[in-house]
This record gives structure tokens, sequence and C-alpha cells, in this order.
DNA sequence: CGAGCCTAGCTTTTT
DNA sequence: GCTAGGCTCG
């Protein structure tokens, strides 16, 4: 039974246009749809679900990916809408949480242990901080050495890509050239502290799933007939192991749709190659070419600016977005002397709109880089406007979060020597040195561990220890529930977080909070797999009603989303594009595409906030000019703004 | 070897 | 604002 306009189905046709209605009910085979921002991407996708289902496809036969589970969820949830529940078992989610899905289930086929866990950026930083110390001794002492953080830029951009370690050194890193076989051994090692220890990193979630499926033929059979239709979403942004992963698939039918636009692909730093989708024709012969080139998003107006902002981008697939939303008011740029006269304007919009009626949840403030919007986050609450922010760090990666998932982690991993690490590092006396020994035992031989023959010098310590392997053992086999083990454990870390933190009632609040959200999940694996892999946002402080919140958001995590007005702070030179693109052409037509997504995720009201100045602790107050981007803009197509 | 204290230096983007 | 790293002392 479907809602429609006939009352017996839906009515496509009435809800698109051709080129989208071709989309949603293309028949089998390989299909490309070039999106151009705002050319109705989701709608096709939720269309193309439903008509796959009214046709008789069974709803566990089609297979979504997309980017976030979110993104997923909302699909789902608005083709449910369009038509009936059978939308809501079709399966969502992410190239990584799929890969985690299959190798929970399958994983001992290739070796792999099933209660695997997932490191999150800080493990793997931690664990290539280890394989670093591990190199000859002098080696990592080095100033000019690379620190871990960008070991694992070079290492993870080589997994993602495909290419080797040497030659990502050699294009990226010419300035580490003298320590590229360093950098191969760190690598090695990493690989071995990961397998030691039974842990996954992100990229392996995707290479070890594609391995299990080249390898194990018999399932990929079974996997590929199970789920006989593909979706893919954001396709630009996939790198060659998603692309692979698709592959692997879609062996045998080949009903892969991907939808994407080559001129928002901005995760290259992550491996994401917008060639991918150039090449999907290749990979994907007889492929289907469909383009959606109206724009139901913004107003002229404002697709003038955003057109003449990628127009001088090369390569890709040519396209030229219209909208039939001839008027609307002229995008505002304004120059503001500081920043915090920038702040005062974003105040004064947000007023201004409000008092004209305007609802806060359709502003959203955006910029490059997490950090950007200090200054006016304080400003916002100064003038008690409330916030939420997006991208940026995460409430997960906080020490106090760490230090209690650690717990989680041994107990359902005790292999993870990492995460002990950081729990027997909480015992007074016990440092970096003691706490790695005593790891090494535990791991080795958990389940009689012989507390004496770990040679603790005092009393006290061995006591902690002790205690701190009860915590384990309970949390580990009994029959409690989740939320109870976590209160467990809280009570356990209490007085180490009241020993070490000042702000230590704020910190209890987040854990209560994740005592809370382990409520919901049936055990600790599924627990800390989704805390990896989809974490909850920061900065969503209080619990007042959601819909009366201006959005904060970088560039990156607004991807897909739209705001009736958008306002663009920091559209400066050294804001965006960022400094950190400056030695790369390839890198610096990225942070253009990324400007593009900022400015046309606008609906009516765009806003671009360039300050004259900035504060440099070295330099003092310096002039910065109006990012790139805009010089080829006319000036015509603004509305200046008196500051 | 651990801890405490100080300083410098600093931050892209995310699964 | 915050933490990684250096330095010194016990």
């Amino acid at each position: 039974m479907t809602f429609g306009n006939n009352g017996d189905s839906v009515d496509y046709a009435a809800h698109m246009n051709p080129d989208q209605l071709a989309a949603a009910t293309a028949q089998d085979g390989p299909v490309l749809v070039i999106a151009g921002a705002g050319s109705g991407k989701t709608r096709t996708i939720v269309f193309r679900v439903a008509w796959l289902i009214d046709q008789g496809i069974d709803p566990h036969a089609i297979l979504l990916l997309t980017f976030t589970r979110k993104a997923a969820a909302e699909m789902l949830n608005r083709a449910t809408l369009l038509m009936d529940g059978r939308a809501s078992m079709v399966f969502g989610g992410t190239f990584h949480s799929v890969g985690y899905s299959l190798l929970r289930k399958y994983s001992s086929s290739i070796g792999i242990d099933r209660s695997f866990s997932i490191m999150d950026q800080r493990d793997i930083i931690d664990a290539i901080e280890q394989a670093r110390k591990n190199l000859t001794p002098s080696i990592s002492d080095l100033k000019s050495f690379p620190k871990a953080k960008t070991l694992y830029e070079i290492l993870s951009r080589s997994v993602g890509s495909s290419i080797q370690i040497e030659n990502i050194v050699e294009d990226r890193y010419p300035h580490f050239m003298d320590y590229t076989d360093d950098i191969v051994t760190v690598g090695n090692t990493y690989q071995d502290i990961k397998r030691q220890n039974n842990l996954l990193d992100y990229d392996d979630l995707l290479t070890q799933s594609v391995r299990l499926l080249e390898e194990d033929e018999e399932l990929r059979f079974h996997i590929s007939s199970n789920w006989r239709y593909l979706l893919v979403d954001e396709y630009q942004d996939t790198n060659r192991l998603q692309a692979g992963m698709v592959r692997m698939l879609a062996t045998g039918h080949n009903n892969v749709m991907a939808v994407g636009d080559d001129s928002q692909s901005i995760y290259s730093f992550r491996g994401a190659n917008f060639k991918n989708i150039i090449e999907f024709p290749d990979i994907f012969p007889g492929a289907k070419i469909i383009k959606l080139e109206e724009n139901y998003r913004s107003t002229q107006p404002i697709l003038n600016v955003t057109n003449q902002i990628i127009e001088v981008a090369s390569s890709g697939y040519r396209k030229k977005l219209f909208t039939r939303q001839a008027t609307g008011p002229l995008p505002l740029l304004a120059r503001p002397f500081s920043e915090q006269d920038q702040s005062r304007i974003v105040t004064r919009l947000i007023m201004d709109s409000i008092k004209s009626g305007g609802s806060l949840k359709d502003i959203a403030v955006l910029f490059r880089a997490g950090f950007h919007s200090f200054e006016l986050e304080a400003e916002l609450a100064r003038s008690g406007i409330p916030f939420a922010k997006y991208g940026g760090f995460k409430f997960v990666e906080s020490q106090h979060i760490k230090d209690v998932l650690a717990y989680l982690k041994v107990s359902n991993n005790p292999r993870d020597l990492i995460s002990w690490v950081r729990l027997l590092k909480m015992i007074p006396g016990v440092g970096e040195k003691t706490a790695i020994r005593i790891a090494r035992n535990i791991a080795d031989d958990y389940s009689s561990a012989n507390l004496e023959q770990l040679q603790l010098k005092a009393k006290k310590q061995r006591e902690s220890l002790s205690e701190l392997f009860d915590i384990f053992l309970k949390v580990r086999n009994e029959t409690l529930a989740l939320p109870e083990k976590i209160e467990m454990v809280i009570k356990h870390y209490l007085p180490y977080l009241q020993a070490n933190f000042d702000n230590y009632p704020k910190r209890l609040k987040d854990l209560e909070q994740l005592a809370s959200m382990g409520a919901t999940y049936p055990s600790i694996a599924e627990f800390l797999a989704d805390v990896a892999l989809e974490p909850p946002e920061t900065g969503l402080q209080g619990e007042s009603d959601f819909s009366q919140r201006i959005t904060l958001s970088t560039f990156h995590s607004a991807k897909g989303l739209e705001w009736e007005t958008v306002i663009i702070i920091w559209a400066t030179e050294g804001k965006i594009p960022s400094p950190m693109a400056f030695n790369s052409p390839e890198d610096i037509e990225e942070e253009r595409r990324l400007l593009y997504v900022a400015t046309t995720r606008a609906k009516r009201n765009l806003v671009i906030l360039a300050p004259q100045t900035v504060y440099d602790r070295r330099l003092g107050t310096i002039h910065v000019d109006l990012s790139r981007f805009f010089e080829q803009v006319s000036f015509d197509s603004f509305q200046r703004y008196m500051v």
C-alpha cells in the first residue's frame, strides 16, 4: 500500500523533472548521476529507493552507501514517508560501517579475531608514536623528523590512494625525503602493533573488508547476490579503497547508481579522488550518465556568485546550474575592520533576522576550520544567542571520555595494549615505561595474570593494579547492563578525575551523558564501534530546544545541508585557502571547491565577511586580503555592506 | 623512571 | 585556551 496521487502508487513524474525521473526510474545496470549543488540529489535518491521497492524489489536487497549515517537515516526516513515502512528496511550507512558489519561477521575467514576494536584518531596517533619511538634511538629525537600526526597523514594517504609511501613523501613531503626509509619502517611497525593488539584503524575497515571479499569468493557471491541494488551518495568523495569496495559488492550484477558532483570533491586529504567519478564509466562500462543541472535551492543572485567561483576550476564534468527563482537579495560582502567587528556584525544580522520574524534554525555560520569560530562563540554566548557547533574537535576525543572508554575497550578486547597503557598510567608512580611493561604482561595472559610477577615496588601501586584488574574482570564477565557497567567504571575513575581536572564537575556531567548514551546499545562492542564511527557532536550544551539554535559549522561538515541564511566568516587569504594548501596547486583547487560547497548552502541570503585585519601574536595586528577566490567575481554581484 | 613545573607553539578538513 | 615537550628534582 503506497500513498500517491491515485492512492495506489507514487506519482513519480509529478514530483521530479525529466532528468531526476530518468535517474530514479533507471533500469538495471550502472548509472552515474552528476548532480549539481541543490539539484535535488537527495530527492532523486529517495524516489529511487521508493521506485525500486514499488517494482517489487525486496528492500533488503538495496544497499544505500552515504557519507554519514545521519544522511542515510534522513533519506530512508523520507522514503518511508513517501511510500511506506518497507523503505525503512533498506540497509543504509557509511562505507566504514558496512566494512565493520562485514568484518564483525566474517573476519575469521581472513584471520582476524572478531573482537577487534576500532581505533579512533587518538589511538592511532598513540600507536604511531610508539612505533616512532621504536626507531633506532636517535632518529625520533631529531627535531626535523616528522611528528606522529604527520606520519599518520602520510601513511593514511598512502593506503587510501594506493600510492607507495616513497612517492607520497617525494610528492607532498619533499622536506622529509631523507627519512623515507624510516617513515616506511614506522609504517611497518605500526602495522605490527595493530596486528598484535587486535586493532583496526579506519583504513583497515576498508582494506580488510575489501580483502575479505577478494579472498573469499563464496562470501563475495553471497553478499553481492544479497545486496543487488547499490546506491552510492557523494561518490566524488570516495577514495580508491571505497571505489574498490563498490566494485566488489557489485560483482555479478553491476547495479550501481553512483551520485555525486565533481565540483564538490573536498576530501582529498583522506585519499578521495574526484577522478573516481570521472573514471566511473571506465570501471562500469556502459554506464548511463545523467546530469541534474536545475538548481532548486538558491536564488539566481546567489548562483551568479557561486558559478563565478567555480567556473575557473579546471577539468571535471561541465555543467551549468540554473534556477527559476530569478529574484532575491544580492549576496552581501563586507569587510569589517577586526575579528571582533565581524562577530558583532554576525550578531546584528541574527538579531535583525529574528526581529523580522526569522527563525534561528534557518541561519548558519560557516568557516574553514573549527577554531575560526572561537571568538564568535564567545560573542554569541555574551549576546545569549544559542548555537550548535558541528565539526572541529569532538566530545569523545576529550581526555576524560577517552579514559573511561579505555576501560570498556580492554574489557572488549584484552589485547588492546594502547588502552591498557592509558589505564595503567593513571596509577600514581606508573609512567610510560612501567605501563608498557605491565600492559605487555597482561595482554599476553590476561586470564590468569599473575599480579605478583609484575614487580611493582610500592604496595599502593600493587593495590591499585589489582583494583583495576578487578574492574576489568567485572566489566568483562558480569551480566550487568551496559549503562551499569559504565557507571561502575565511572565510579572507579572518579578519584582520578577529581584529582587531575579543575573543572571536574563539568567533566563528570559528560561522563553521565556517556553512560546514558550507552543505554541504547545491546553490547559494549556495538557501543564502541558507534562511538568511533559516528561520534556525537560537540557544543550541544544545554538541553533547550534544538530547533531554536543557529548552526555553526566547518565547511566540511556543512556538506549536503542548506539554510535560508548562510554567513561565511573569515573569507580571507590565510583562512580560505588554508596556508596548508599553499604548496600544491591541486590543494588550492580543492580549497576553491570547498568555498563553492559552503556558498551553495544558501537558499536566500548569502553573507560574506572578510575582516581587514587579523591579530597575530608575533606580528601584532596585520592587514589581510579578501580571499583570492572572490577575485574573479564581479563586484556588481554583491551588495556592499557598510560597517 | 616518574612527576611537576614551565614554556612555546599552536591548531584543516573526518571516517 | 590547551597540551606536547623540555627541564629538573626526588
